[in-house]
Parts: structure tokens; C-alpha cells; sequence
DNA sequence: TCGCTATTTTTTGCATGCAAAATTCATTTG
DNA sequence: CAAATGAATTTTGCATGCAAAAAATAGCGA
């Protein structure tokens, strides 16, 4: 009788250093084209070059990083551009996404749902951002789990986590906001309905609102800084 | 005067040998579900096992592979229900990249794409399946290309990936080829008269036959099969 | 003082080594 | 003879070591 606590053997280490630098990426706890020292950083996980470099790697591929040959990895920086044609394939996967769960939602998941939106609501009222922009997320991320399409789920995590690291420095336009929040309202109608037209229609528009928003707090807080280049 | 001639630092040994796994799997060189094995590999390869397993890391991540903790990596084995789902999320990025294509189409593009058209009427004539195949696939690649989107271009390429480990074995039906050579001059006609809808509609649909055809041939290739599993 | 080159230092990229886990194989037992 | 147990082998995962490339620094000359 093996009395041992064989602890579930926890994911490996390159998977763990992974997921560590993946987040400290989307919070910008890395800048953006920062370097990522790799004997730094392995100091820091407290883990050998090589698991690290396998994770590195793997961040490359998600394309949260940049390779550059010899030279190490940076951390991806988004142009104007880039986040117009990530938001544009993202808009593009949302509507799917929409589409598809006016199709498939189950009544479960749409009370869930109806429920979290009362609840963004709530936090709209107070004008508590962070909440807010919590159950925005989880409500996003319900719809796409209500499309019962694995792949579609995994793509759109991917190519959103280009654009987390964005969202965290916003502070909403009020008058956006409303908009947000009224599109947020037809959405809900839209999958009560069973309408699928009428949810591609709305997450499209959304994302498209959703990019304006960015955009303008991207020239906000990226004009005030040129003084870094020449001065 | 150093007459040297330094050969352009060609791309790291983890790149070069992603870049020979990918084509291995795709061409199904390596069976779906096989083992990748560190040492064969490498030795087959002619690099140490830190660089294979970089490069495997990254095919992991594009989802070439799948990693069993402890237990290294397999080449992915499409379910059915796999397939569906990437047909399913293909068929929206190319219906995008239609839309987005009739949108920003340059002359010079179209005419490029209204050759290979012909040229791949050409091979459907003389019912040169390879000719077709490779024709096609440009085709679709030409008409992502005018979609402008470098985002929506490797996000297509990557899921697309997948995929092309199917379509190797695969012999057409012919009525289903007549079909598909009659939606290409529907996507040219769409093309021509910058009809994203028409395009959308077009694509979508395209795929969804395809998905008929590659479905069909799944069934057709896997059903003698049954026969490794316990004769 | 500024710019250029040479040298040192750092950092990346890859190979190798070693321990732990998994697999295989032989042996034993019912 | 089949199932099960245990030892040997293989294989993975990670750390370390070393060479080449890049970056930083120092030295030199204009």
C-alpha cells in the first residue's frame, strides 16, 4: 500500500515557462519590441536556457514574438497597420463565431449569457471599467464557445492574444461606450432570436467600433511619445 | 580583397528543420498519429536533438503536431469531427479573403488570376489532376494575396496547413470537379465585377463542396481500413 | 571632440551529458 | 498458455558546455 501522493505530474517545464511568458507578454510586463534576454529570463523563471528557448519558440509561432536570427527574440510591436488587419481577421472570426452560435446555442448557455450581460450592465452603470471589460471578455468568449467549433475557439484565442496587450491601457470614450453596450444588448437579441444574419451583422459592426476605439487610443498615447526618438 | 564568397548566413538549423518536418507531414511522409522520434529524427536530419526539438515545439504551436507530456510528439490525426471543424473555419477565411479580394483587387491581379484560370481549365480539360490541383491552389493563394491582409494571409496558411496532408490522395468525383471548375468562373465573375457579396457567397460555398468531396474520400480511404485493427 | 577600428564581453545557437520517465523484454506464476 | 511482475533498454526532458555571432567597450587618429 503506496501511501506516496504521486502529485499529478504537473506540465512540463517549457509548457509552464510558456504560459508564464505569455502572460507577462499580454500584460505588458514585456514591452513590446523588447528584448528577451534569454539568460535573463531564465534567471528569473528559475528554469535552464533550453526549456526556455522551446517556449520562446513557441511564442514565435503563436506570433506573440519575433524571431530575429542571431539575435534572440523580441516582443512583437503592432503597427497601425498590423492592428488594422488583426482586428480586420478577428472581425472576421467574430462574426463566424456569432453566426454559428445562433445555430447552435443551447437555452443553457443563453441564459448564461443573458446573465452575464445583466451583470455587464451593472458594471457599465457604475462605470467600473475593469469589471466591465471582465465579463465583456466572457461574454465574447462565451458566444465562441457556444459555436461548438473547437478550432474556430483555438484560432480565435490565438489571434486575439496579439491584441490583449493592447486593451489594457484603455480608458473608453463614454459616447463608444454607449454604443458598445447597445450593440451588446442586439447581440443577445440576435441569439435569442436564432437570427445568424443578424449576429454576424452586429459582431461584425461591433469589432469594426471595437477597432475605431484602438485605434484612437493608440494615436493618444503613442503621439505624445515621439519625444523618445530624436529628442 | 577577400574573395570569400559568405553565402548568406542561411536561416537557423531549428528553421530550416521546421521548415523540412512541416513539409514531411504535409506530404504525409510522416503518417498521421506516428511518432516523432528525437533520435531518428536527428539522425535522419543531421542535427542534434536541441534544434529538432525547437523546431517541433513550433510545429506543436502551429498545430502540426500534437505533444503528449514525457512522451514527445505525434503527427495530428484529423476525427472527422476535425475535419468539419477546420473546413468549417477555412470556409470563413476564404469567404473573408473573397470579400476583402473583390474590395481591393488591382487589374494587374485580376488578369493574373483570369490566366491561371484558364490555364487550370486547360488541365480540368485534360483531366491532369496535379496540374489542376496546383493551379487551383494558386488561384486561391493569388486571391488571399488581394485580400492585403499579411494577418489574414497566415492565419489562412496556417490552418490550411492541416489540411493539405488530406488532399494528397485524393481523387476527384467528376461531377464535383465540374462544380468546382463552375464556382472558380463564378469567383472570376464576382472578381471581375468587384462583387464582394457575389464573392462571399461563392467562396462559402466552394468550400462547403470541398468539404463534401474531401469528406466523401475520408470515408471512401478509411472504411478498407479497419482491417490493421484486429485481422 | 568626434568618428573609426580593434578588442573584449556578452549573447545566441547548437551539441552533449545525465537523470527521470516510459517502453520493451524476459521471466515468473497462476 | 496468458497475465503479471520486474529488470533492462530506450526515450524524453532538462542542464550544461562550447563555438560563433553580435554588442559593448576601449583605443587610436584625425
Amino acid at each position: 500500500m503506496s501511501a506516496e501522493v504521486i502529485p499529478i505530474p504537473r506540465a512540463s517545464l517549457h509548457e509552464q515557462v510558456a504560459k508564464r511568458l505569455r502572460q507577462m507578454l499580454v500584460e505588458n510586463r514585456i514591452a513590446p519590441g523588447a528584448k528577451l534576454n534569454e539568460r535573463e529570463l531564465s534567471d528569473v523563471l528559475n528554469v535552464s536556457r533550453t526549456p526556455l528557448r522551446e517556449a520562446i519558440k513557441m511564442l514565435a509561432a503563436e506570433g506573440l514574438v519575433e524571431l530575429l536570427p542571431n539575435r534572440g527574440a523580441i516582443a512583437v510591436e503592432l503597427t497601425e497597420a498590423d492592428v488594422r488587419n488583426t482586428f480586420e481577421v478577428m472581425g472576421g472570426l467574430e462574426a463566424q463565431s456569432g453566426e454559428l452560435a445562433a445555430q447552435r446555442i443551447t437555452d443553457v448557455e443563453l441564459t448564461e449569457i443573458k446573465a452575464m450581460h445583466f451583470e455587464m450592465l451593472g458594471a457599465y452603470t457604475r462605470r467600473d471599467l475593469p469589471g466591465y471589460y471582465r465579463l465583456n471578455a466572457a461574454i465574447h468568449s462565451a458566444i465562441n464557445a457556444a459555436a461548438k467549433n473547437p478550432v474556430l475557439t483555438a484560432t480565435y484565442g490565438q489571434v486575439n492574444a496579439r491584441l490583449q496587450a493592447l486593451r489594457f491601457r484603455s480608458n473608453q470614450d463614454d459616447e463608444k461606450w454607449r454604443d458598445a453596450v447597445s450593440e451588446h444588448e442586439q447581440m443577445v437579441a440576435a441569439l435569442s432570436a436564432r437570427d445568424p444574419a443578424a449576429m454576424r451583422a452586429v459582431m461584425s459592426l461591433h469589432l469594426a467600433h471595437k477597432l475605431d476605439t484602438v485605434i484612437r487610443q493608440l494615436r493618444d498615447s503613442t503621439s505624445p511619445k515621439p519625444l523618445s526618438s530624436k529628442a
